[in-house]
DNA sequence: TCGAAAGTGGCCTGAAGTGGGAAGAAATAG
DNA sequence: CTATTTCTTCCCACTTCAGGCCACTTTCGA
C-alpha cells in the first residue's frame, strides 16, 4: 500500500517524477505500467495497471445501462492514458491532463491506498482551505470504526 | 481492447489521424477497415469492421418489426460509411459526419472497449461541464466496489 | 566532509503527427 | 455523352514530440 505524500515536479516536457518511496512500492508490487486518468479533470489519478484492470472488471460486471457507470467511463476514458515509467522513474502526463489539471511545475503526489493522486500544489492548497473537514465527515468515519 | 484516449486532428481535407496506440491495436487485431457512423450525429463511432459485422449479425437476429432496431438501423445507415486507413494511419471522415459532428480541427479519440468514439474537442468539454459527475454517482460506484 | 542516492535538466535520435501536391475517381452540369 | 469540377486516395516531405540516455546538482546520512 502507498502511504503519505511527497512533493514532486513536472518538467516542461510534461514528465512527472514519481517520488522514490512510491516508485519502489509500485515497481516491486505492480510493475512499471500505470494508467493515468481523472474524473473532473482537476487532478490526476495514477493507478498501477493491475489495479486499474481490476476496476475495469468491476465496471464490466455492472449493468451497461447504469448512468453512473456511463458517466464514469466517459470521463475516465476521456482523460485516461496508459503510460510507462522511464529509467529515471518518470512518467509522461497525458496532454489533456497537463492542461486541465495544471500539471506543471510543483505538484503533490499523495497516496490513496492502492493508487496515487497528483495535484497542482497551489490548487490543492486552496482546495483544502475551501473544503473544510466537517463534523459530518467525522461521523461517517466513526460509523466505519475509524 | 482499447484504453484511454488521445487528442487528434482532422485536417481540412477531412482526414482523421488515428493515434498510433489505437492504430496498433486496430491493425494487429482487426485490420485496416473500419465502419464509421453515429446515432445522434453529435460524435463519430469508429468500429473495426469485424466488430461491426458482429453487431450486424445481432441486429439481423432481432425481430424485424422491433421499433428500436428500426430506428437504430435508420440512423446508423444514414451516417455510416465503411472506410480504410491510409498508409499514414488516417481515415476519411464521411462528409455528413464532418458537418453534423463538427469533425474539423481538434478532436479527441476515446476508447470504448472494442471501438473508438471521436468528439470535437470543444464540444466534449462543454458536454462534460454540463453533465457533472456527482456524489451520487460516486455512491453508486462505491456500492459496486470501485 | 565525503559519498551515495534522489532529483533535475537537457541533448539527441527516431517516431509520430501534419500538410500539401498530384493523379485518379466520382459527381454534376451542359 | 462529354466536359468540368469536386472529392478522394496515394505519396512525399517537413515539423513536432516523446523516449532513452547521460550528466550535473542537491540532499541526506555516515
Amino acid at each position: 500500500m502507498f502511504r503519505g505524500s511527497a512533493p514532486a515536479t513536472v518538467d516542461d516536457k510534461g514528465r512527472l517524477k514519481i517520488p522514490t518511496e512510491f516508485r519502489r512500492v509500485l515497481e516491486s508490487r505492480y510493475g512499471r505500467e500505470v494508467f493515468v486518468t481523472s474524473i473532473a479533470g482537476d487532478c490526476a489519478y495514477v493507478y498501477p495497471l493491475p489495479v486499474w484492470e481490476e476496476i475495469e472488471e468491476r465496471l464490466a460486471a455492472m449493468p451497461g445501462s447504469d448512468p453512473s457507470r456511463r458517466r464514469y467511463l466517459q470521463r475516465v476514458s476521456y482523460f485516461g492514458q496508459q503510460v510507462k515509467l522511464d529509467a529515471q522513474g518518470r512518467m509522461l502526463v497525458p496532454q489533456l491532463l497537463r492542461a486541465s489539471a495544471d500539471m506543471q511545475g510543483e505538484v503533490v503526489v499523495s497516496a490513496h491506498l492502492d493508487h496515487l493522486v497528483v495535484w497542482n500544489r497551489e490548487r490543492i492548497e486552496s482546495k483544502l482551505e475551501e473544503e473544510p473537514f466537517t463534523d459530518d465527515d467525522f461521523h461517517v468515519l466513526t460509523e466505519h470504526g475509524i
